[in-house]
Formats: C-alpha cells, sequence, structure tokens
DNA sequence: AAGTATACCAACCGCGAGCGC
DNA sequence: GGCGCTCGCGGTTGGTATACT
C-alpha cells in the first residue's frame, strides 16, 4: 500500500501558498542559477522558502524561466495550437514544445479560456464537426497563400513519401526539435493536412 | 456607486512514470 | 520485486480584474 511522505504531497500545513512575491522569485532564481533547474525538493530548501518542490518547479517552468513569453498569443500560434491539439489532444506539453516561448500552462489556459469556446460557438452555428475545420481553413488560407512552395531547407534529404511510418516520424521529430522559427511552423502547416488525411 | 457576473490566469492537486537503493 | 523519492503532466480551483446591470 503506497503511502507517499506528506511533504512531498505539498500538504504540510505550514507551507507557504498562494501568489509568489517578487522576493520569493529572487532567491529561487538564485538558488537555480547556482544548482540548476532539478532536486527540486533541495531547491526549495536551499532558497529558504518555505514552499514545496513541486511549487518551485512550476513558478520556474512557467514564470521565471528565460526567454518566456507572455500574453499575445498571435494568429499563427493560436492555429497551430488548435491543428497540433487536433493531432495530440490534451497534450499540453507537446502543443507548448512547438510553440517557443510559450509554456503548457499558458497554452491549456488559453484554449480552455478562449479556443474551447470559439469552437462550441461554431459547432452550434454549422452543427457538427464540419466546425472545427472551418475556423481552422479560414485561417490558414490566410496564411498559405504566403508561404513558397520550395521546402525547408534541412528537410530535404527526407524521404518525403506518405508512409505511415514517415508521418508517425515526422511528428515524432517535430515533437522532439528545438523550437524552430516561423519556417518550420509554415513546414508544418503544409503537411500536416496530409497527415490528417492519412491518420 | 454598488453589486453581480464573467473572463482570465496563477497556482494547486492527484496521479503515474522513471529511477536508484 | 518492492519501496521511496523526484519529476512531469493534465485537470481543477481560487483570486483578481473587468464588464455589465
Amino acid at each position: 500500500m503506497p503511502m507517499a511522505p506528506i511533504i512531498s504531497k505539498c500538504t504540510k500545513k505550514e507551507v507557504n501558498r498562494g501568489t509568489w512575491t517578487a522576493e520569493e522569485d529572487e532567491k529561487l532564481a538564485k538558488v537555480i542559477e547556482i544548482h540548476g533547474p532539478k532536486r527540486w525538493k533541495m531547491i526549495a530548501a536551499k532558497a529558504g522558502l518555505n514552499r514545496c518542490g513541486k511549487s518551485c518547479r512550476l513558478r520556474w517552468m512557467n514564470y521565471l524561466r528565460p526567454n518566456i513569453k507572455r500574453g499575445n498569443i498571435s494568429d499563427q500560434e493560436e492555429d497551430l495550437i488548435l491543428r497540433l491539439h487536433k493531432l495530440l489532444g490534451n497534450r499540453w506539453s507537446l502543443i507548448a514544445g512547438r510553440l517557443p516561448g510559450r509554456t503548457d500552462n499558458e497554452i491549456k489556459n488559453y484554449w480552455n479560456s478562449h479556443l474551447s469556446k470559439k469552437i462550441k460557438q461554431n459547432e452550434k452555428k454549422n452543427e457538427g464537426s464540419a466546425a472545427l475545420e472551418s475556423i481552422q481553413n479560414s485561417k490558414l488560407n490566410k496564411q498559405i497563400d504566403g508561404i513558397a512552395e520550395k521546402p525547408e531547407e534541412g528537410c530535404s534529404n527526407r524521404d518525403t513519401e506518405s508512409t505511415p511510418n514517415f508521418i508517425g516520424d515526422a511528428l515524432f521529430s517535430f515533437c522532439n526539435e528545438e523550437p524552430l522559427d516561423l519556417g518550420w511552423m509554415n513546414q508544418f502547416l503544409q503537411m500536416d493536412d496530409s497527415l490528417f488525411s492519412i491518420l
């Protein structure tokens, strides 16, 4: 019978909860600078924060980490979220991995507060599954207009036949690459329609 | 101006996977 | 193999800001 220690569940009564203060952020950042973003329990202790490791990790991942982009999700990012969600479902961390500077929490919040409503509205309007397509296509058309036909450099040596292996491979590769610029996004937007048709 | 509803987002919670002992 | 610990993920909650009546 697994009996996890109370402390690991962040339920210790005397642990701080709620919004982080600037002072706490500063302390946490300093410790992470020295020890790196791992061993969160140790980091929480070293920082002298009355927080559990889990809370420290979350704060770092969603707020303090370098290169975090906040707010103003662009049309292009929104479209990418819609498409990746269609491919991956609620795999927020995977989706966030394709959006440089965005966190899984932010994407999840954005989805729950904006996109899910939008989709529901459109489903009502269009009566069914064609709704999502219409949102995506209207946006996609705007983008595709500007996309050059030639493939991105660096992908030219791939076997581009649409075999199931290639698709799985491609998806896997997209999910594991370092975040790229709009070139990647365009490449993805060009090819994921073929993924959908086969999947 | 005051009260209420809604939107947004930061943070918490529970769970499962991976790892070392 | 069992156990404890750490980490990461996705769902949910709660506080605050803003809009509306």
